[in-house]
DNA sequence: TCCATATTTGGTTATTTTGCCATATGTTCA
DNA sequence: TGAACATATGGCAAAATAACCAAATATGGA
């Protein structure tokens, strides 16, 4: 692996560490059906304000959402739309450790 | 978000997790193209072999990859492949990425 | 202008992750 | 059996992350 690798590498893992936490994936996955104000995260997600602020802070540094400031609110959506759709595939990967496990304790 | 919910999100986020690194994400690339041997990524990746080691364990553990200890060697394939078809769209974050960049400072 | 509301930022602490070293395990072959 | 090789594991220190609280900033309306 060279040096350009690396970088490009880097900045691959860095889109993936962004939507690797259950609350960065759980919004993002609602801005798949459209934009949202922070105030709805907020309702949906028990946490601190300040948490979700700063989680919205990882998705956009990341590039994966983009901000439109509209009045008092903060609304984010969804930059790359195609970001969800290889969520079919994480979830294969789940069910075919379900699978495994079960087959153990049979 | 529900209990339920929530379990699901955190499986989910396990697995992206598993592959936000750069070293992991390189090998399980590297995967896609039919089954390796640790002692191959030990070459390519400058890194301890125990540290490349456990990076497999990680993907092993989120269910990414599978083992076929064969004689001396220990060789690892893809057990979902459709986990790289998303890598096409980590890849387009970057470019809109890059491309918002050289904007600005033109 | 002053206030209430919406969101972000800074600071702090606890937890997790990473990578190296040394050591242990398992396998082949002489 | 014992040497040589391939890989995994345990332990530890450094770095990165996460969550909370308090305080700062920005906006629209009275």
């Amino acid at each position: 692996m060279n040096e350009k690798d690396k970088l490009l590498y880097d900045a691959k893992a860095k889109v993936l560490k962004a939507l690797a936490h259950p609350t960065r994936l759980w919004m993002a996955e609602q801005l798949a059906c459209g934009e949202r104000c922070v105030c709805e995260f907020a309702d949906a997600v028990e946490a601190d304000f300040s948490t979700i602020s700063k989680h919205l802070a990882v998705l956009k540094q990341a590039g994966i959402v983009e901000v439109d400031k509209r009045g008092k609110q903060v609304y984010y959506r969804l930059k790359v739309p195609c970001i969800l759709t290889f969520m079919n595939c994480v979830e294969a990967v789940i069910e075919s450790q379900i699978k495994a496990h079960s087959a153990l304790i049979k």
